[in-house]
DNA sequence: GATAATAGGAGTGATATACTCTTATTGAAT
DNA sequence: ATTCAATAAGAGTATATCACTCCTATTATC
């Protein structure tokens, strides 16, 4: 099972382009080239602007910007956004999943992956990430 | 989005049991007190047996033992076997989902994390686990 | 105020997860 | 040897999640 899922991955893709770009871009143009169905894009971005990490604008000319540096938007960021709060058991989000939380050493290793993962997922930032990408951008093949 | 799927989870607690026991313990004895539906744990114990993990016996007096000892199995091992491999996104198992994965700089984040998950996981040792519960077992509660 | 471009949000099909039913095996008693 | 009950094997099903789409509301420009 992959952990990342497809919208999170898609997410990023648009980020990138936000990052690149000043004025507000719509949705189709934000697709554009990335393998991404636009449509389906539509309902990630709206996620994103909910969380406040882009910023929309209805109507002709309108479309969405980056409201937060990417220098500012880890990967935890965009995972927990776009597909949700990620956890190593369900017992970490819904406790009466099990009636063993109290004692389990099972997930007294787990809390320890759980907080390790969500820390190094923390440290990747977009900025980092898109400024390591091959210098002769733009259309990339 | 829990990492470690309920199989899995059903499948530690059921390892658990064999550890403390030197004979074939039947599907219905392991699933006792374990809040694990007999029938369904019985799916997960055939492939621990396929993986090797544990030997079935069939017929009276039949049921499943460990192969390999406690200290022997990680975490990483029961989730691969039950659930199946982990990967931090898709590309990493199916390379035809993306056409980036030749210089993809999130790819390269996401395989070192990868590469970190598998190592703590592995580092985990049902033995480990198991040696770690309260003193007074058995009839925990 | 009409129009067209755009985002918003409800809705749908496919896949994976969680769990069950039926069939085949086998050890032991007769 | 034959029967029988206990047990594992594997096919099958319901529900939840994922991946994606359709229709409706908004709004800048003309
Ligand atoms: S057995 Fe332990 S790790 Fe598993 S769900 Fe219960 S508390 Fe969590
Ligand atoms: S964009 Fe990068 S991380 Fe995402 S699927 Fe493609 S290669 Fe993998």
């Amino acid at each position: 099972m992959a952990i990342i899922k497809r919208e999170t991955d898609y997410a990023v893709r648009a980020l990138r382009k936000l990052a690149g770009a000043d004025d507000f871009v719509s949705v189709s143009v934000l697709a554009e080239g990335e393998d991404v169905p636009a449509i389906f894009l539509r309902k990630i971005m709206q996620r994103l602007n909910r969380a406040g990490m882009v910023q929309s604008r209805q109507g002709p000319f309108g479309g969405y910007r980056l409201n937060v540096a990417p220098e500012d938007i880890t990967l935890l960021d965009v995972v927990e956004t776009v597909q949700g709060p990620l956890v190593m058991n369900e017992c970490f989000v819904e406790p009466e999943v099990c009636r063993r939380t109290e004692f389990c050493p099972v997930r007294v290793r787990l809390a320890e992956l759980q907080v390790e993962l969500n820390a190094r997922l923390a440290e990747v930032t977009l900025g980092e990430v898109f400024s390591a990408e091959p210098a002769g951008e733009g259309a990339a093949r």
